[in-house]
This record gives structure tokens, C-alpha cells and sequence, in this order.
DNA sequence: ATGCCGGGTCCTACCCGA
């Protein structure tokens, strides 16, 4: 089985990368984040045509996830569970299918709106960690994958492509992301790649491509069944020398 | 310690992202 996750920066503007990247890496299941329209908006047709069903959590001009499945598959979750009533921003989804649970997020960023952004941040990754712990506690094969908006450690970013009081590298964003492993998941890419760069992010602007300032922000964490079974993570760099590409590249993740 | 780029929308100047 093959999972990926990939955050599109506008799916109406990169609606034919998606469609080459599915035909050429016919993943099972693909996350998407960054989607920023509505369901109505979304081009769910394109995707029908290469064998893929899609559930969309859309918002207009910001946000928006989907997953796009080329197996059956059931809905479980379109928000995430535990975040406070009204709380409108689509960040989540969550299938079944093969026999697993299947989550693809898009996290906050925590830079805007100061304080208040930064506890949003915060609260959010203590919501998706509450839900992590549910399902292990039922012993359900998952994983969670997405745009975590946190680099995990200094090796996650090159050096100076963030100040150090940056939400994506600050201590409490860390320990957000350390809770998630000490309740026992695994961070794919670094289980079979220990150490190197493996960026997925790289800025429009200051030549950020070119010069590899980047960020590995984009994951996947495992529960103890999925971790057994991978055989494979990496980042596409290949989408970054495209023309319009996203900021962000795909991750695939490979399972036996 | 940023918004130079590139999305979005109240269509055009401004908001947002990492």
C-alpha cells in the first residue's frame, strides 16, 4: 500500500500537477492540503478518471483537505474531534480503508495573529495527540499524515531558513511533536532515514529552491502495526523544479 | 527576523502563508 501526502497551494491551480503525479505514482491513498476553495470547487471529475473517489473538507480561500482513495472507503471524521464547537477551519480528515484508519492533516502554521495564533497552534496538536492515544488505545492500525507545520529538530531545517522564534522550530511546537512519539509513533522518513535533510518545503521567494533552504514539515507518524510494515519514505524533490509548482512536494510513503 | 513570492478575494489593495 501506498499513502502520500502532498500540500498543493491552491488545488485549482495545480489541478494537472496532481493529475501527472497520480498517473505516474499511483499511490492508494492521497492526502491533500492547502486545497483553499470548496467542496463544490473542487475538481473531484479529473481525479474520477484515473480511478480515484475523493472526500473534500473545503473552505472558501483558505485551508481544505481531501483525500483521494483509489480503493473503497468510508468517511470517519471532518474535523478533528475534541477542537471547540464553531471552530469552522478544515484541517482534517480521517478514512478507513484496507483494513486501516487513514488521517490527513493540515496543522496551524502559529505565526499570525500572535499570541492568540500561537495558542491555536498549540491546542490543535493537543486535540490531534488526544486522538492518537484514543485510537492506539483501541489498537487501530493508523497513521497520520500532513502538513505538521513543525520542523522536529535542527536537522529539519537548513540553517537561517527560519529565525529561531518561529512557530515551526519553538520549544513548545517540539514538545507538541515529541508528545506524539513518546505515545508511541514513529516518524516514518526518520525510521528508514536517520539523519540528512529529506526537506519538503522550500520558499517562492529568496531563491530558497536554489540555495536548499528548506524544511521538512510534511510527515507521517505510524502506529506500532504501520511502522512493522514500511518499507519506504521519501519526499518527491523532483515537483519542486517544475513550473508553478507548489512550495510544498509530495511524500510517499510505502507499505509491505 | 522578513512576506522579496504566490495563493486568495470584497477586483484591486490587502490578507495570508512558513
Amino acid at each position: 500500500m501506498k499513502v502520500a501526502t502532498w500540500n498543493v497551494n491552491s488545488i485549482r491551480q495545480r489541478e494537472g500537477h496532481v493529475q501527472r503525479w497520480l498517473e505516474a505514482c499511483q499511490p492508494d491513498v492521497l492526502f491533500l492540503q492547502e486545497i483553499k476553495c470548496e467542496a463544490t470547487s473542487f475538481p473531484s471529475l479529473t481525479y474520477h478518471g484515473f480511478g480515484y473517489t475523493s472526500e473534500v473538507v473545503g473552505q472558501k480561500s483558505y485551508n481544505g483537505v481531501a483525500a483521494l482513495c483509489r480503493h473503497p472507503f468510508t468517511v470517519t471524521h471532518t474535523a478533528l474531534p475534541g477542537l471547540p464547537d464553531g471552530d469552522v477551519q478544515a484541517r482534517y480528515v480521517e478514512i478507513e480503508t484496507q483494513d486501516v484508519t487513514l488521517i490527513g492533516i493540515y496543522a496551524p502554521n502559529g505565526n499570525s495573529r500572535g499570541d492568540e495564533g500561537f495558542a491555536y497552534k498549540l491546542a490543535w496538536m493537543d486535540c490531534l495527540a488526544a486522538r492518537a492515544a484514543e485510537l492506539l488505545k483501541a489498537e487501530t492500525p493508523f497513521l497520520i499524515t500532513g502538513d505538521y507545520n513543525i520542523c522536529p529538530t535542527d536537522e529539519d531545517y537548513a540553517p537561517g531558513a527560519l529565525p529561531p522564534t518561529d512557530a515551526l522550530v519553538r520549544l513548545e511546537s517540539r514538545q507538541r511533536w515529541r508528545r506524539m512519539l513518546w505515545l508511541g509513533l514513529t516518524d516514518a522518513v526518520r525510521a528508514l532515514h536517520p539523519h540528512g535533510a529529506h526537506y519538503t518545503f522550500w520558499d517562492y521567494q529568496g531563491g530558497a529552491w536554489q540555495r536548499d533552504m528548506g524544511l521538512r514539515i510534511d510527515h507521517a507518524l505510524l502506529s506500532p502495526e504501520m511502522a512493522e510494515r514500511l518499507v519506504a519514505a521519501e519526499p518527491d524533490k523532483q515537483e519542486r523544479d517544475r513550473p508553478q509548482p507548489s512550495d510544498h512536494v509530495p511524500v510517499m510513503f510505502t507499505f509491505q
